[in-house]
DNA sequence: TCTGGGGTCCTAGGACCC
DNA sequence: TCTGGGGTCCTAGGACCC
């Protein structure tokens, strides 16, 4: 660890670190260790035909994520294999990121395991980012009972990669002005953003450091990877990223798989499975009030190959039976594809999200029907895009077999904001993003 | 060596519009 | 009718992440 820079002033304040990555080590296989004592300091496995964890104990002897179980059995013998409990994970997770945002406000979640805190608003309490990195880790072993790793630097890409190098239970700080002497000296491979592919096409040319790439031209960088990723690497390794945690971002498709095994599958066994996988989306997707205008088919085919079909509807929707109806007519598109190859796995992504405008019929919303006024009921509505809302205020009145005159009112859960609607609305795009 | 279930971002061609 | 440039959207695929 390095020391930290005293007396900073106002113009250094931008060169500090305060970005924290908080990372929780071998999540699944830690809860599980948790949970059961009889785990702990043996190797264990969370998965099932893969291994979606492992223990650090198993890490040790080889066993790595997305390994066959076969393969992990046969490199570590006393491996110990769980299935997963969802359920376990997404509440440990909570209970972190609880701990996370009493700490700091600005946190961007990067999955179910890790987040950004950016702490350079804390400063008035005066107290060090290294100290509250100690804090964190802290009372999550004392309140969750988990063991979390945090890397300190000035941007998010740096505290990543502090993180991953400290690993596992461990406190990194990358002081400003240590930044080039802790990233060169690394492999390629432990920079966030380089795979496989990259590591490879990097190796072509001789290059297998950080400090190796930084002494190349972004030029000849771009030629290797391409525009963007040469870009992006350049700037990687020249402490060039955004210092940034982006706190107000949104998930920006949701999607379902499921794994057939390897086939025949009747045809109406995959449609089955299909529409519900839909389901589960469209569910996922009203629970988070957005609404979608493309569907995305994934397959994967028994010589491992996969392909994907998409459709974008004219109009944005929750509804599963729009959406259903449109993946299944990419999956018969698709049939002579899965004729050929095999088909072993499905899935539905839908993307294109936008906010769903939650139209709640008000008391002054004169529903009227063949018979006379249509009471309505509290918690009625509709979704729509909010560019849509006349097409919500029918889909509101047809729920009910009436035709909507007067005045409806378009709620926001959580903002609301109350706008009147009809019939005094000329084009309905009145409520705004905060 | 052949496997899970989620995601993000980028590329590239074609259609279409101005 | 041809030629040019610029922009957006749609679709399919690929790399990468946990």
């Amino acid at each position: 660890m390095e020391g930290r820079p005293q007396g900073a002033d106002a113009r250094d304040d931008v060169r500090r670190a305060t970005v924290l990555h908080a990372d929780l080590d071998a999540f699944y296989a830690s809860v599980e260790q948790r949970d059961a004592p009889w785990l702990r300091g043996r190797p264990v496995a969370v998965g099932g035909g893969v291994v979606l964890a492992c223990s650090y104990e198993a890490k040790r002897r080889g066993v790595r994520t997305a390994m066959g179980l076969r393969e992990a059995r046969s490199l570590c013998p006393g491996l110990v294999v769980v299935p997963p409990r969802f359920d376990a994970y997404s509440a440990a997770s909570k209970a972190v990121f609880e701990v996370f945002r009493r700490t700091t406000p600005r946190v961007q979640g990067v999955s179910i395991d890790e987040a950004f805190l950016d702490v350079a608003g804390l400063r008035h309490i005066d107290v060090a980012p290294v100290d509250i990195a100690a804090r964190v880790r802290a009372l999550v072993r004392v309140e969750v009972g988990l063991t979390l790793t945090v890397g300190v630097a000035r941007t998010p890409f740096l505290a990543k990669v502090a993180s991953r190098v400290a690993k596992p239970d461990g406190l990194l700080v990358v002081e400003p002005d240590a930044e080039d002497a802790f990233l060169h000296p690394l492999p390629v491979e432990q920079l966030w953003g380089v795979g496989a592919v990259t590591a490879a096409r990097l190796h072509a040319h001789g290059l297998r450091t950080a400090g190796d790439v930084a002494a190349l031209p972004a030029g000849a960088l771009r030629a290797i990877l391409g525009p963007a990723a040469g870009r992006h690497l350049h700037e990687v390794v020249h402490g060039l990223t955004s210092a940034r945690v982006e706190t107000g971002r949104r998930r920006s498709s949701v999607g379902a798989q499921r794994a057939l095994g390897r086939g025949p599958h009747a045809p109406e066994a995959v449609r089955a499975a299909l529409l519900g996988l839909v389901d589960r989306v469209c569910r996922r997707l009203r629970d988070g009030d957005r609404t979608a205008r493309t569907v995305v088919l994934r397959l994967r085919f028994a010589d491992y190959t996969r392909a994907t079909r998409s459709h974008s509807l004219p109009h944005a929707t929750d509804v599963g039976t729009h959406l259903g109806g449109a993946a299944l007519v990419l999956l018969s598109e698709a049939e002579p594809l899965v004729r050929e190859r095999g088909l072993t796995l499905v899935g539905v992504a839908l993307t294109n999200l936008g906010s769903a405008a939650v139209v709640q019929p008000q008391l002054d919303l004169g529903l009227l029907g063949p018979a006379g006024p249509v009471p309505v009921a509290a918690g009625a509505r509709a979704r729509c895009e909010r560019a849509d809302l006349d097409a919500a205020v029918d889909a509101v009145a047809e729920r009910f077999g009436a035709s909507a005159v007067g005045r409806a009112s378009l709620l926001r859960r959580g903002a609301g904001l109350a706008v009147p609607l009809l019939p005094d609305t000329p084009d309905g795009g009145t409520a705004d993003d905060p």
